[in-house]
DNA sequence: ACTCAAACGTA
DNA sequence: TACGTT
DNA sequence: GAGT
């Protein structure tokens, strides 16, 4: 080893090419915070969300996956990346998007970004997309036919029931919700559930709970102490709702007797399902009486024993979600899903919680804020 | 070479 | 099964 | 696209 005389520096640290001893670099997000508005690499993720979401248009969802991990790591560094070196530690960068930040260290952006944001293309695919029921073949179909604007796509004579939905609503759709807007509709469903039910829990979820200054739509898990009540609770929220006017439209109303007409002669089916692990769901569009706007307000019914799971479910973001199923079934040989935590010997063992922190202790998580979620 | 979350809806 | 949504 |  002669000839060697390194520094203690040397040996210990070079703030240019080492990680931040600070960040927790690994492929699981849940296990670290991720603030909503990060103070570093602000630009460097904006760039890499364009590449992003130009592969899930193009159906690559294993390569949106990817920079999805990237993107979520830098938004939870706690400081600008500073050489392709340091980058290049962090799990989730490997040689391709380690490129791309190179590039942006030296000409402040991403060559394919710009492209892709230049692209006529991508533009009318990213608003095809944008409409409810209609996914990324459905918005390459319509491409193809040489549509350019909404207003083709509505006399496509292959439309379905929801995608006429989704375009007859993708104006009011397309508007953001404040935090008032959505506080304006809650309101509303406190007074209208608690009348009829009033012990009913009603949880907001979604990004508002997340700490988001606009929302797309709004989240709700909503639930009941007794579970029998829960039964019909679904049911007759809607109903109100419809009889006060506050629905436009039911886009899809999960109720267990709709499917099945099938074989079985369903009634034992349906209630069964009912009545044990599965959600009702009603995704509805809800007029916001202050300005007329059409919301979209999803609603979920969970029975009270899954009540927290169903919250940290819902709570997301949809890349926490991800990272913590994965993490139960790879490291702790358990599953994840908003209706339950089970235990994967056989046979399958359900784990019972009774608050979203049993789940984060029962895998061994630390806590992480809704706040701190936004992977 | 294999994995990448997991559930539920319509047509 | 294909395609959609959360 | 990246990790194992
Ligand atoms: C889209 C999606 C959501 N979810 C969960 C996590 C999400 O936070 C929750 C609600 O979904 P969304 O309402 O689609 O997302 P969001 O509330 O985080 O953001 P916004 O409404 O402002 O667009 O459902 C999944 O588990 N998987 C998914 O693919
Ligand atoms: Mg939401």
């Amino acid at each position: 080893m002669e000839g060697n005389n390194f520094t203690d520096e040397e040996l210990s640290s070079d703030m240019e090419f080492d990680l931040d001893p600070c960040f927790i670099n690994t492929k699981y997000e849940c296990l670290r915070p991720t603030p909503l508005k990060p103070k570093y690499n602000q630009c460097l993720v904006e760039l890499l969300e364009v590449i992003e979401h130009a592969r899930e248009l193009n159906g690559e969802e294993r390569n949106a996956l990817s920079y999805r991990h990237a993107i979520a790591a830098l938004k939870a560094y706690p400081r600008n990346i500073e050489s392709y070196a340091e980058a290049r530690k962090i799990i989730g960068i490997g040689p391709k998007i380690g490129n791309h930040i190179k590039e942006f260290l030296t000409t402040g952006t991403i060559p394919e970004a710009e492209e892709i944001n230049a692209s006529e293309k991508y533009q009318t695919l990213d608003i095809f997309s944008r409409v409810y029921g209609v996914g990324y073949k459905t918005a390459r179909k319509w491409y193809q036919k040489g549509y350019k604007s909404i207003r083709e796509c509505m006399k496509d004579p292959y439309l379905t029931h929801v995608q006429r939905l989704g375009l007859e609503l993708f104006d009011d759709f397309q508007k953001k919700m404040s935090r008032q807007d959505i506080q304006e509709i809650l309101d509303i469903l406190n007074k209208v559930i608690k009348t009829m039910y009033p012990d009913c829990m009603i949880t907001p979820v979604g990004g508002y709970r997340r700490g988001k200054e606009f929302s797309g739509d709004l989240d709700v898990v909503v639930s009941h102490p007794q579970e029998t009540v829960a039964n019909n609770l679904l049911k007759d929220i809607v109903e109100i709702l419809i009889n006060k006017g506050h629905l436009k439209h039911k886009l899809f109303y999960g109720q267990p007797s709709a499917k099945n007409k099938k074989d079985v002669p369903s009634e034992l089916i349906s209630s069964h399902k009912n009545i044990m692990d599965n959600l009702d769901k009603c995704f509805c569009a809800f007029i916001q009486p202050s300005t007329r706007i059409c919301r979209q307000v999803d609603l979920i019914i969970a029975p009270y024993s899954q009540y927290p799971t169903t919250v940290l479910g819902w709570t997301g973001s949809k890349q926490f979600e991800r990272s913590i199923r994965n993490f139960a079934k790879k490291e702790k040989k358990m599953t994840f899903a908003s209706h339950g935590l089970f235990l994967n010997v056989v046979p399958r063992r359900r784990v019972c919680v009774t608050s979203e922190k049993d789940v984060f202790d029962i895998l061994g998580i630390p806590w992480v804020e809704p706040e701190m979620r936004n992977c």
